[in-house]
RNA sequence: GGGGGAGUGUCCCGAGUGGCAAAGGGGGCGGACUGUAAAUCCGCUGGCUACGCCUUCGUAGGUUCGAGUCCUACCUCCCCCA
């Protein structure tokens, strides 16, 4: 452990987000004069960042509250490419339309956690397919692809870990790292970037900035000295990757993740997690994670509701965490009908003399009529709370409580029909 | 260019003798126990108008009462030689 004299670098430590630095020393001395200026670059594989991403966005927020620069970089243009990091199968290469749409719908999230503007410590937004799409091969290779040893690019782990599996690594994809380098280059060269962050399978890529930044410098670039610091790689306490559920993974936009499902997510977080994602989702102080921390046995809920209402108010706002918190309040600790979950609105008639299948198809819970019998056959469905014990179950009339029939799928996810 | 090997249940890995809706894992989901946790145990993990029918083993044909399994061509990948 070492102790820092930036309130940055301190503030990162001691909520667990350090992995790795190429030179703490370094860094601690720009953040202690305010003059980091760090970026951290952002696929444009999805439309939507993930909570894997959060991670380094947190960070973000961190740099710019200890009075420092922050950078989100969008790759516009590595997008084109292909990241091989931690990937055993080329993926497939997306069009540019796709990967433009994927930008302006993740650029929504970072406005929620950082200030972007033209002052000394405000955030910019910038796209290296600005830049790497008006490179010229020949000149490239001249300027740049000369500092790349094949050697050294062929024992990184995004590349050696392909070969030693026998898995196809195609050329453009063993140019993503030259371009990350460039990338941090460029940034360097233009907007005074000393730092680049990132997960921890971005340490390749990133080093390999830092050295290009050396050697061009020692010839015809006026850089300055750049830097590389990493996040550990988040699993569970249990070993799992996080993030990821059986619909897939954990969004960041509202359309593709809901508010509810979001709180739902870190509600349901491992005992033994609770409080380093504290430290890490949430902007809580230090000494109230200390008090939340020290909660025993079933107490520990308390934490995880807290952890969740946070986490999600940084994310959807502070109205829509506490909306979520209630809701789950009314569905799991009073089992009323909250009438903000999902609602699929039938006529009257309708409801009355429809087949249970059909209404778990309807509304989405279950997927198809096998799926809905199998549950069924197993306990896990269930009608105003009442478990469905026959699939041939008809709704009558008196299932429909005060306009509404309450269908749930396990004990987490529900949904309400509505008679109109 | 020559020789050898591989592609299996649309989550992944992987058995598979001509009778196969296809072994076994992992993952996921449901149930029990709990605290909306973990661990553990049990069940499920192609579709349907459902004791029956339909669609699935790289693609397209063929042999056969019957093909994941045999034959032919093609596609993709891997290894060795040049």
């Amino acid at each position: 452990m070492q102790t820092f004299k930036s309130s940055f670098l301190q503030t990162l430590q001691e909520r667990g987000f350090i992995h790795q630095c190429s030179d703490f020393e370094g860094v601690d001395a720009l953040a202690l004069k305010g003059e980091l200026i760090a970026y951290v670059g952002y696929d444009c594989t999805a439309a939507s960042l993930h909570i894997g991403n959060l991670l380094s966005i947190m960070m973000l927020h961190h740099l710019q509250a200890s009075g420092n620069k922050p950078i989100t970089l969008m790759g516009g243009g590595t997008t084109r490419v292909g990241d091989p990091s931690g990937k055993d199968e080329t993926r497939k290469l997306l069009t540019v339309e796709q990967i433009n749409d994927n930008k302006n719908s993740i650029k929504q999230v970072f406005s929620k956690l950082l200030t972007f503007g033209d002052g000394k410590t405000d955030c910019i937004m910038l796209d290296n397919a600005d830049w790497l799409t008006k490179l010229n091969y020949i000149d490239m290779l001249r300027d740049i692809g000369r500092h790349f040893s094949v050697n050294r690019m062929l024992s990184m782990d995004s590349v050696k870990l392909r070969l030693e599996r026998d898995q196809e690594m195609s050329f453009i994809e063993f140019n993503y790292m030259i371009l990350q380098a460039y990338d941090f280059v460029e940034l360097a060269r233009n907007y005074g970037c000393n730092l680049q962050m990132g997960g921890s399978d971005q340490w390749g890529n990133i080093i390999n900035g830092v050295d290009l930044g050396r050697r061009m410098k020692n010839k015809e670039v006026e850089a300055h000295q750049l830097y590389a610091l990493t996040t550990p790689l988040l699993t569970t306490a249990s070993g799992a990757k996080m993030g990821k559920t059986a619909s897939g993974a954990v969004w960041l936009n509202a359309d593709m993740f809901s508010a509810y499902d979001y709180w739902q997510f870190w509600r349901n977080t491992e005992d033994a997690d609770v409080a380093r994602f504290l430290k890490l989702f949430t902007l809580l102080p230090m000494d109230e994670i200390a008090k939340l921390e020290a909660l025993q046995g079933a107490d520990i809920n308390n934490a995880k509701i807290r952890l969740a209402t946070e986490a999600t108010a940084l994310i959807h706002g502070t109205d829509a965490a506490n909306q979520a918190a209630d809701t789950a309040r009314k569905t799991f600790e009073q089992g009323i009908v909250a009438t903000n979950l999902p609602t699929f609105e039938y006529p009257r008639a309708e409801i009355i003399g429809m087949g249970v299948l059909d209404a778990f198809r309807i509304t989405q819970l279950c997927a198809s009529n096998g799926e809905a019998r199998r549950l069924i056959a197993g306990g896990g469905l269930s009608v105003n709370s009442v478990s469905v014990t026959s699939h041939t179950h008809i709704l009558s009339e008196t299932d429909i409580v005060e306009s509404f029939v309450k269908l749930s799928f396990g004990k987490k996810k529900n949904a309400l029909l509505k008679a109109i």
